[in-house]
RNA sequence: GGGCGCUUAGCUCAGUUGGUUAGAGCGUCUGGUUUACACCCAGAAGGCCGAAGGUUCGACUCCUUCAGCGCCCACCA
């Protein structure tokens, strides 16, 4: 017998290392089922997981498990990130601790300490997924930094190279000092602050700037070309008084670059020192003088700065500038968006670099003789790949239109090491040795000079490049394995929107080059979770929910379905304790319907599945069964297109209000019907497996002849045959209208009244269900008839065409009954004024489906029939 | 500056291609130990679906404008 309550801590952890052991997890590649397989996206591996981890596991472990019942070869990739920077940083603040930097460390004793960490992470994770029911193939597992997966992205590498796709260049990178390391365009975060704004006289102009420290190398001012204020000075050279004495300047006009609105008008340009200037450089053959190192110190251009932190330079140059009467004046009020690293929010510095970059413009063969950018756009505007909900699709198209060359390499020690060394020898030795060697393996020796001294490059791969290979990296690739022949293109790719960039669109890049091939068919966003007030969760606001910890309370089962009702993809949502705790409700309800069930079975000694002959059911038997029906379509047409929360909420109801409220409830008596009840149940444990498994999974355990495992089973077929329930319906309502008559005239909810029926057309109805209508209306003598006169004093209501009569006058409260019947008739006229009105509508009847006006009359002589026994109880009051 | 989204009951949110007298959960109120469940049961109150126009026989749903809020991207010398 089951407990009084669900307690899901005493059952998961078991249940969970039973579906394991068995194997329900494992897919295979040689089976003939139709693959559906999912990449779970990789957590860092870097401490804990957090809801956002919570939500991805819950949506696809429910679409994975519903897949897997519906027949297909169902495989879910679990793995870890290496998260190249972010571990890095960690472990950076771990040392701190101890009082160590890395470099005292040393790159390989570094890389150690990294590896344990991660190890440990690893662990952590690894239990973390498995509490949330996660049925993903841990024989599968992969991590990023695999020897295997590390072959991946070397090859990718080498012919994204060898097709001209990866290449070496100065360039104008995101650097950020405190990492030392370059970042992606889409790394680079902005916050808004607020600065002092210089205005500085530059010769005959003024020029405005945020940063007075980078303008020591300024040479050249460039002006609107029809801007009247310096159109005199366009093609002048002239020597100005600047920092530290006399330089000479050049005038230029750039219709593109200058604003005449924005700022003077005027402008200096600092090409190494920000991405616009840099662009202008490269136009005008300008030189590029570096003024901040990659420490973000004063370069020796500076002067009597060198050396110096820029802000330390920015304070003190102002002061000198001050005192040579450069300063035109000050805005204190300026506010403009800083970028900040993603990673530590450190100020981040352009500068100009030695880099690895990937072309996305350039064409290619492996891409179809289109370029990166192109074959990107392609793939989701041809529907290969459908994003889910598809209004990113324009921001997709958005950032892939206006995508820059991708820098790839990084200065940090945590991740790919760069497949590319470069020859040491003697610098005077042959031109050609100050080529770069890229190679799969490590090259023995220089091809040019044969020079045995030979360095591999310091920089390691940013770390979207090898999670951009994922879903065919971790099924073997570049071997043609069997997982990879059957598993890809992976069928969903399952992730927060927030990740769509990162993430997403290179999936999406380095895939259609490798594969020439899509990562998958669907990309469904979900939504971040927020706390109560709709902020994000933060460390810094301590607003976190720990998913744990809500497993802990309240089980895996109600924190899945917390965070997967009440929500649509590519939506926030808000998530607080009162929430989960009413789907720990929930599986209780479930637990409790079962143990009452389950109590039937005991009492009839039922061992075994009872057979159900669907040719003789009660007219309950067939009202459930056709609700149950209902249920099975819909439930299977919500989840296999991805509508999750409508598939829950489509269970919760029928659970709890058709189920419980109804059909156990009509069956306390002697009407009930064992096997119905029992195929009921048994259907409601498949069908909420796949959101709820480990409740479902324990119940079925419990349930008299079930066989096997639950996660097993399939989803179920419907139920053959014609189902009438009406004759319930009709008991339904007029018993709700007893329970509302009753509370509204006080009486005694314990207190058995005799009741009046008139049926009319329903008495076979109610002649059936006298039974139940007694007993959940608490009926002391029921007096059922076609038709009869009206009772003085009665509380009357007509249900279902059925009048509802009851005859104490005692009992009721007719003041109070003559104002409800007086609202009720004026609500009914305004309704009955409306349906007429719109029937009375030639071009309603005309243009309006046969259906809807089929409907619209009936809705007429329904409530025209109701008002009129309505007015007829008023007379009689 | 460009783009996207949201605004529905006190709160959190559903509402499939336009056809409901607009739904749920929580909360509130009235009552309840009835063959599972107080993590429960029965009942009730509560909404001009952000504002104004338009299209349509018909608009919460489609279009336009506006307001408030939020997000993303670009970037201001």
């Amino acid at each position: 017998m089951l407990d009084k309550a669900y307690d899901a801590k005493k059952y998961e952890d078991a249940i969970y290392k039973k579906w394991e052991k068995s194997g329900a997890f494992k897919a295979d590649s040689q089976s003939k089922k139709k693959p559906f397989c999912i990449s779970m996206p990789p957590p860092n591996a870097t401490g804990t997981l957090h809801l956002g981890h919570a939500i991805m596991l819950a949506l696809e472990d429910i679409l994975i498990r519903h897949r897997r019942m519906k027949g297909y070869e169902a495989l879910w990739v679990p793995g870890t990130d290496h998260a190249a920077i972010a571990t890095q940083n960690k472990v950076e603040k771990l040392l701190a601790e101890e009082g160590v930097t890395r470099e005292q460390l040393g790159r390989e004793s570094f890389l150690n300490r990294v590896k344990e960490y991660v190890a440990d992470s690893q662990d952590i994770i690894r239990n973390q997924i498995r509490k949330m029911g996660s049925s993903c193939d841990w024989e599968r597992e992969r991590y990023t930094l695999d020897d295997d997966l590390n072959r991946a992205v070397i090859e990718v590498f080498v012919r994204m190279y060898e097709d001209g796709l990866i290449y070496r260049g100065h360039r104008i990178v995101n650097w950020c000092t405190r990492c030392g390391s370059t970042l992606a365009d889409d790394e680079v975060e902005y916050v808004e602050v607020q600065t002092p704004f210089y205005y500085i006289k530059y010769g005959p102009v003024v020029i405005g700037t945020a940063r007075p420290e980078t303008k020591f190398a300024d040479k050249v001012v460039v002006v609107h070309p029809e801007d009247k204020r310096y159109k005199k000075y366009v093609g002048q050279e002239m020597d100005i008084d600047w920092i530290d004495g006399k330089i000479k300047a050049k005038f230029i006009a750039d219709k593109d670059a200058a604003d005449m609105e924005m700022g003077t008008g005027a402008m200096t340009i600092t090409p190494a020192h920000s991405f616009v200037d840099f662009d202008l450089a490269k136009k005008y053959k300008l030189e590029i003088e570096p003024i901040i190192d990659e420490r973000g110190k004063m370069l020796p251009i500076a002067g009597e700065f060198a050396g110096m932190d820029v802000a330390e330079c920015r304070t003190l140059l102002v002061k000198k500038m001050q005192k040579l009467g450069l300063i035109d004046r000050i805005d204190e009020n300026y506010t403009h968006n800083l970028s900040v690293c993603y990673r530590c929010n450190t100020a981040v510095e352009p500068l100009v670099s030695e880099q690895w970059f990937i072309d996305v413009n350039k064409k290619c063969k492996a891409l179809k003789g289109k370029s990166i950018k192109q074959r990107s756009i392609e793939v989701v505007k041809k529907g290969d790949i459908q994003i889910i909900p598809d209004k990113f699709n324009k921001t997709y198209f958005h950032w892939m239109e206006d995508l820059r060359d991708w820098c790839i390499s990084r200065q940090i020690w945590w991740g790919h090491r760069i497949p590319v060394w470069y020859c040491a020898c003697d610098k005077n030795c042959k031109p050609e040795c100050r080529q770069p060697i890229v190679s799969r393996e490590t090259p023995k020796a220089c091809s040019h000079c044969k020079s045995k001294n030979l360095k591999q490059d310091e920089d390691t791969l940013d770390t979207w490049f090898s999670s951009a290979l994922w879903t065919f990296s971790t099924l073997g690739w570049p071997k043609k394995t069997a997982d990879l022949k059957k598993f890809h293109p992976t069928s969903v790719m399952e992730t927060g929107y927030d990740i769509l960039f990162f993430w997403v669109a290179r999936m999406i890049i380095m895939t259609t080059y490798a594969l020439g091939d899509i990562p998958f068919e669907k990309v469904y966003l979900h939504g971040l979770i927020r706390d109560r007030e709709g902020r994000k969760m933060s460390k810094s606001l301590n607003n976190g929910i720990d998913p744990l910890e809500m497993i802990d309370q309240f089980g895996a089962d109600a924190l899945r379905m917390s965070m997967v009702i009440g929500n649509t993809p590519g939506n926030d949502m808000r998530l607080y304790e009162e929430k989960i705790k009413g789907y720990r409700n929930f599986t209780n309800k479930l637990w409790n319907a079962s143990r009452f069930v389950l109590g039937i079975f005991e009492e009839k000694n039922i061992k075994s599945a009872p057979p159900l002959d669907l040719k003789k059911l009660s007219d309950s038997d067939q009202w459930i069964l056709e609700k149950l029906n209902r249920t099975i379509t819909s439930v299977d047409d919500a989840l296999t297109n991805f509508r999750i929360s409508e598939a829950g909420q489509v269970l919760y109801d029928f659970l709890w209000s058709d189920f419980c409220d109804w059909c156990l409830e009509l069956s306390k008596g002697e009407k009930q019907n064992p096997a119905v009840l029992y195929h009921v149940l048994k259907t409601i444990l498949i069908l909420l497996h796949p959101i709820v498994p480990f409740v479902t999974e324990q119940i079925w355990s419990e349930l008299p002849g079930s066989q096997g495992m639950l996660i097993n089973e399939a989803f179920p077929a419907l139920f053959k045959g014609k189902f009438d329930g009406s004759a319930t319906d009709t008991a339904i309502e007029v018993i709700s209208a007893l329970r509302r008559m009753r509370a509204e005239n006080k009486i005694e909810p314990g207190e058995k009244i005799p009741v009046v029926l008139y049926g009319h057309q329903k008495m076979a109805a109610l002649e059936s269900h006298q039974e139940e209508i007694i007993k959940l209306a608490r009926i002391s003598k029921l007096t059922l008839k076609e038709e009869g006169p009206k009772l003085p004093g009665a509380a009357t209501d007509v249900a279902s065409g059925v009048d509802v009569l009851i005859p104490l006058g005692g009992l009721v409260d007719t003041k109070k009954e003559k104002e409800r019947l007086t609202k009720e008739i004026a609500n009914l006229n305004k309704y009955i004024a409306s349906v007429s009105g719109k029937l009375a509508n030639k071009h309603f009847l005309q243009n309006a489906p046969k259906a809807v006006v089929e409907g619209e009359k009936k809705k007429l002589s329904d409530a025209t029939v109701r008002m009129n026994k309505m007015k007829e109880q008023l007379a009689h009051l």
